[in-house]
DNA sequence: GGCGTTCGTTCAATCATTGAACGCATGGAG
DNA sequence: CTCCATGCGTTCAATGATTGAACGAACGCC
């Protein structure tokens, strides 16, 4: 069977997962943002299928979080660079990197993020924008139509 | 063919999408983190197929992800219900409904958070937890043995 | 007994993923 | 010019995975 459509629920998770719910392409857009931009490239750090790379491609480049560039003329070369719907994806990345390294780990964690500029290690949290508070500490509540009411 | 395993690569990130790399895993996750324990309700909020729910359920339980409890003996009757590694999965979720309310989104967006105790909107930003400084305010840089070379 | 609830299993059909091999254009070595 | 390497795919058959629909089993209620 083909795969349940996710996009039209009313729900945000779902419409992101119906773009980036499969095993490969958010490492795909993991190398994106660091840089990796030739098929390549992504076929031999991933050890992805060839098949699957081009399949996963054209889908994150119609999905609009890849744009697909020529970079050569002879002979005809491309290149997959991340957009600003791409890029936004860093923060879903970084926070899967963090549950890896808690739940998953191989201690110790094989990479870390710095501060480019002081070289200073940086600990991703996830805070509330206004108040500062990390959400692990605030009595958080979702609010919408598919909340079920409790009992 | 089966599915290629991810678990194994020195990647925190291939080691969750092992588990979590799938469209319904982490709607399931969402919905258990919502309050929802049940077979059924499970079922009826994301139409999964039984089949497919069945399935995930059971890797789910075998990943530490869910815990599954028998809530009745006569007629045996089962609930699932996060553990911690189930709960550490919260972060990931929300920024993905963020990413989905941002770059999918169906204006306005379905779901969003509060304070339980005051009601205030709260807008969840990832920052260094030491600086406080948004993530995306500071340059960032992976370090590890798979970050390609500047080239 | 008859009906509903809850939690699954089974089935055939159809999709997706995989590894391996092939294609094709170019560029460089000899 | 010949031979091989590089880059970016496509094709193929085999094998899983996902799907909707139907079935089942254990009980509670009236």
């Amino acid at each position: 069977m083909r795969r349940k459509r996710l996009d039209r629920m009313q729900c945000s998770i779902a419409r992101a997962l119906d773009v980036v719910g499969d095993p490969w392409t958010l490492l795909i857009v993991r190398d994106a943002l660091l840089g990796v931009t030739r098929f390549e490239a992504f076929q031999a750090r991933l050890q992805i299928p060839r098949a699957t790379l081009t399949a996963r491609l054209a889908h994150l480049v119609d999905a609009g979080i890849l744009e697909r560039r020529s970079y050569q003329d002879h002979p005809p070369r491309e290149e997959y660079v991340p957009t600003a719907k791409g890029r936004g994806l860093r923060p879903v990345i970084v926070t899967l990197m963090q549950w890896g390294d808690e739940f998953a780990r191989d201690d110790p964690p094989p990479t870390h993020l710095e501060d480019a500029s002081t070289g200073l290690k940086i600990e991703p949290t996830l805070v509330d924008r206004v108040s500062g508070a990390p959400l692990t500490a605030l009595r958080v509540r979702a609010v919408g139509p598919l909340v079920p009411r409790r009992g």
